[in-house]
DNA sequence: AAAGCTCCCAACCGCGGCAGT
DNA sequence: AACTGCCGCGGTTGGGAGCTT
């Protein structure tokens, strides 16, 4: 097994990124790209690990990125993913345009899965908690041992399956079952170089291109949780198992990231991409959906140059008309707190 | 006001898989 | 086949912020 002996060597820097070593950051990717990434600490003049250096950029300085609290839509969609995929956090991540698989694991494990029990919803299975106390182990009432608690190992086949929320009853609700009855359809197989992801285009999700609305895969059972769950509403458009109508914005009309989509333009400029798959050091190989928004992705392309890269160059262009990016804010010169600011609004600003 | 507690999230850690030699 | 280096993933942690007492 590969060990990062970088992350052994002397002086290298943990802990939280300062500005400086942003920026530097930054301006290489911007530059060159990241190519190899334990070649590019050395290369941009940073005391850190290639790894840092990667999970800095993908997590937190990539322009993609949408940042901001999640919206119900994405709370849902999560929580659908989650029933199916378990803790593919890196496969969620894929459906959610502009979030991260940190972004959402952090999300799960610090809100859903309180909201989940809150409503007698185990967020491991998916199944109401009163139903698992017959299937879990003894003294799994701490919260350590209910996390550990593993779909795949503890829960009887049969139990899934009957009670899996946003399915009807008749086939076994397995990961087979889905891979099953998705992974081999053209319309809705995003090309998957790399092995860690066959799943991940597997769903019929409003994402993929070529994708036709259809409610040929899901049959609703009239008395499923959805009734009791809103996050089990078969009936949301936002449902990734019932796909919107093709014109329809994915996270429906309330929602006002009406450009949740566009960070992933990749037409123009920043946002190109190697052949549709992703520039900029995700490694999912997942190719990138709705390349057809150009006008939109050089917007955002535009936003990015003007508004966001001055900002950690040192050069400042919020002008009156921004104003709000700083709404709110007690400390300005607190470091973070203004990055987190300005990407948050910069992914919700259109 | 201050101490204690809880929550959130950025970042780290360790492992598995893959490719190259 | 064995080894090495790198990438990417999921789990975990540490510390700051906010809340409560």
């Amino acid at each position: 097994m590969g060990r990062h002996s970088c992350c052994y060597k002397q002086k290298l820097r943990k802990g939280l990124w300062s500005p400086e070593e942003d920026e530097k950051l930054i301006r290489h990717i911007t530059k060159f790209g990241h190519g190899c990434w334990s070649s590019v600490p050395k290369l941009a003049g940073l005391e850190r690990c290639g790894k840092s250096c990667r999970l800095r950029w993908i997590n937190y300085l990539r322009p993609d990125l949408k940042r901001g609290t999640f919206s119900q839509q994405e709370e849902k969609l999560i929580i659908e993913l989650h029933a199916v995929l378990g803790n593919k956090w890196s496969q969620i991540a894929a459906q959610l345009p502009g979030r991260t698989d940190n972004e959402i694991k952090n999300l799960w494990n610090s809100s859903i899965k309180k909201k989940l029990r809150q409503r007698g919803i185990d967020p491991n299975t998916h199944k109401p908690l009163s139903q698992l106390n017959d299937i879990a182990p003894s003294g799994s009432n701490d919260k350590k041992s209910q996390d550990s608690y593993n779909l795949q190992e503890k829960v009887q086949p049969s139990a899934v399956a009957t009670s899996y929320p946003i399915i009807d009853n008749s086939p076994p609700a397995t990961h087979e079952f889905f891979l099953n009855r998705f992974v081999a359809s053209p319309e809705t197989t995003i090309k998957q170089p790399d092995s860690h992801h066959q799943l991940a285009g597997f769903l019929p999700f409003s994402y993929t291109q070529q994708q036709q609305p259809t409610d040929l895969f899901f049959q609703t059972d009239s008395k499923s949780s959805s009734e009791l769950i809103p996050e089990y509403n078969t009936s949301s458009i936002s449902n990734p198992l019932h796909p919107a109508p093709r014109n329809q914005n994915h996270w429906g009309s309330n929602n006002n990231n009406s450009n949740n989509n566009n960070n992933n333009n990749n037409n123009n400029g920043f946002f190109q991409t190697n052949n549709g798959y992703h520039p900029w050091g995700l490694g999912d190989g997942t190719k990138i959906q709705n390349q057809t928004n150009g006008v939109q992705g050089e917007q955002e392309y535009m936003k990015w140059n003007d508004q966001y890269l001055p900002f950690l160059m040192g050069k400042s262009t919020i002008d009156q008309s921004n104003h709000e990016l700083y709404h709110g804010q007690q400390s300005v010169d607190t470091y973070n707190k203004s990055f987190q600011r300005i990407t948050t609004n910069y992914g919700q600003y259109s």
